[in-house]
DNA sequence: CGCTTTTATCGTTTTTTTACGATAAATTTT
DNA sequence: AAAATTTATCGTAAAAAAACGATAAAAGCG
């Protein structure tokens, strides 16, 4: 009688509702546009863009790391961060897959 | 000196945020699909093929609700529930907007 | 080598989310 | 009219998320 439903349902949605959970806050919705504008990959230069604190800011980035959206390397004492585009183009794929799929019906409605 | 630092963002990138928000657990993945699939609108009956309580399904339902993605309308002691179309289309392009926006730089990374 | 910079992690607090049972309101059914 | 059905809401508990400061580890610089 835990409280983990989650896991009870299908495969597939429980990757779309963790990849939608990735992207459910501002900050990860910023430093991913963030990435995206400079084509060179950031470091720590996301923290002075954000209004978050250093910790937090980092907290952030490893759930965009282990969504898969993002990649990091270490350079030096200096962090390096880009979006991961193989993935990124597969999720965006996803997500079209969801809308296209469930609006692809006849819209009756009550 | 509060917790809410959410509306400090861009009012775009809530509104995103938002929306990932109203997506990110599975439970209303499947309400969406399963609204979708039949092409009635439905009722309770979502709450037997979702292994929650009916409460549960309700409040997960409010959330649908609220962010724009369904609408429900009273039949008599039923309640009937529909995606929004309207809503619907317009936050899928929302989604690939951003998706595509984000992908078009060069891809050069660390 | 000692100091500074950069960033990840730890510990903690606050807030939000998830989930359920109980109940209440409204409506059918009997 | 009484009983049963349907569903929203309330109260509550447990879990997860968000945020921060402090600290630690690693690298670069003087």
């Amino acid at each position: 009688m835990t409280l983990l439903k989650k896991t009870q349902f299908a495969q597939e949605d429980q990757v779309l509702a963790e990849l939608a959970k990735a992207l459910a806050h501002p900050a990860r919705i910023a430093i991913l546009k963030d990435l995206a504008k400079r084509d060179m990959c950031i470091c720590g230069e996301i923290v002075e863009v954000l209004p978050l604190a250093q910790s937090t800011v980092s907290q952030h980035l490893k759930e965009l790391l282990q969504a898969g959206l993002i990649k990091g390397t270490v350079d030096g004492v200096k962090s390096c961060y880009c979006i991961n585009w193989e993935a990124f183009d597969k999720i965006s794929g996803l997500f079209s897959a969801f809308f296209s799929k469930t609006a692809e019906k006849s819209g009756k409605c009550c």
